[in-house]
DNA sequence: GTCTAATCAGTCGTAAGAAA
DNA sequence: TTTCTTACGACTGATTAGAC
């Protein structure tokens, strides 16, 4: 039924699916309410005044709008019972109740898209800031523990040094051996995706620089 | 304030919306070539010599969008020169260009914020995982430090019994004192903003967990 | 059939700048 | 200054093509 105007012999098909544009019952020209019911002019109105306001494009009043909004927060979806008694609850075409809700999901989806957006962004930032903590912190560590080293090669040269007996071994100290730096080896690729150019603008408005 | 644009909108308002009227004619029947462009103030338009050839084509043909396209990947912003040119070029309202440049600015916005999500998307997971090894890492080095601090005990202990000289004192661990562990007091507020919903599903895929 | 994605266009609010 | 003009972005309704 929508893919029926493709040919050229448009003028009755056109006629009745343009109702839809001009119901002249159903949704009130928002801008002026006080419409006086444009009769179906159709052709080049000269006029001006009206000829142009008669042709607004059809806005869904509050009150519509509203139940739509309503069903759409239950459920997403609209499956045809639900589109024919929306639709005639509202005075509105079941067309008009399936594009309403096609367009409310597609926003819909890009306004989630933009909360989650600066959701993860925030996020992201917390997190680059608690890692650059704990680099730190390990950095901090990784000093003290080569001093503590230092410290007990001191004090065993010296108990040594002084007794040689070699009982009580540091046998909690085998975990102690080599490296002391660059566990995990993660100095090198921690920073590959730290995305410098979103540093701290907050909300969307770092999209601006691109348009 | 905003009643004024008005004027200069109402006809043309009214020549889109006969190409509203009439779908049916709308494969790129491009009205006049050589439109002399009388632009600027124009109010009421005697639209008598282009009244019907002006009922214009909804869909814009292949050329026409690639050109748009092109003058969009050169500079997003559209200056009234570009545009009034670019229309004569693609015999278009200059209205119409100026729409489908809005238009496409909003779009090629979204598309952006879609990947710019999936980047920061899977930063984030990387960073997420670095700071997991970081505070493995950071585990690790308290637990080595606090063997080591027993080791120096113990050591400390034994040189302190077997001889009572208290020289070359511990002077490079002046800095371990105290806690050893708690520091930076990161340990309550590391996973605040980690997201578990988001767990690893790849592109914008996860989306239609809500739709 | 409906759905999504892409597209076109109308409306409204607003802000910058020119004109009175 | 205030008022008028113009352009833009955000939102909205509608159409089309194509996937399923």
């Amino acid at each position: 039924m929508t893919t029926a105007m493709n040919d050229n012999k448009v003028d009755q098909d056109h006629l009745v699916l343009l109702s839809q544009l001009y119901p002249g019952v159903y949704t009130q020209m928002v801008p002026q309410q006080g419409e006086p019911k444009p009769r179906r002019r159709r052709k080049k109105n000269k006029g001006g005044e009206n000829g142009v306001t008669a042709a607004k494009k059809r806005k869904l009043s509050a009150d519509q709008v509203n139940l739509l909004e309503m069903n759409f927060g239950n459920e997403h979806k609209l499956e045809s019972e639900r589109k024919d008694r929306l639709a005639s609850e509202l005075g509105l075409d079941p067309r008009q109740v399936a594009v309403w809700f096609q367009n409310r999901r597609a926003r819909w989806k890009n306004k989630k898209l933009e909360e989650e957006y600066t959701k993860l962004k925030t996020a992201h930032e917390n997190i680059v800031v608690e890692k650059c903590h704990l680099e730190s912190e390990v950095l901090k560590l990784k000093e003290k523990l080569s001093e503590a080293e230092k410290e007990i090669q001191r004090l065993t040269e010296r108990v040594d040094g002084v007794s040689s007996n070699s009982c009580s071994p540091t046998l909690s100290m085998e975990a102690m051996d080599a490296p002391f730096l660059g566990e995990f080896g993660m100095e090198g690729y921690g920073d590959i995706f730290y995305m410098p150019e979103t540093n701290y603008i907050h909300g969307m408005e770092w999209f601006n620089q691109y348009m």
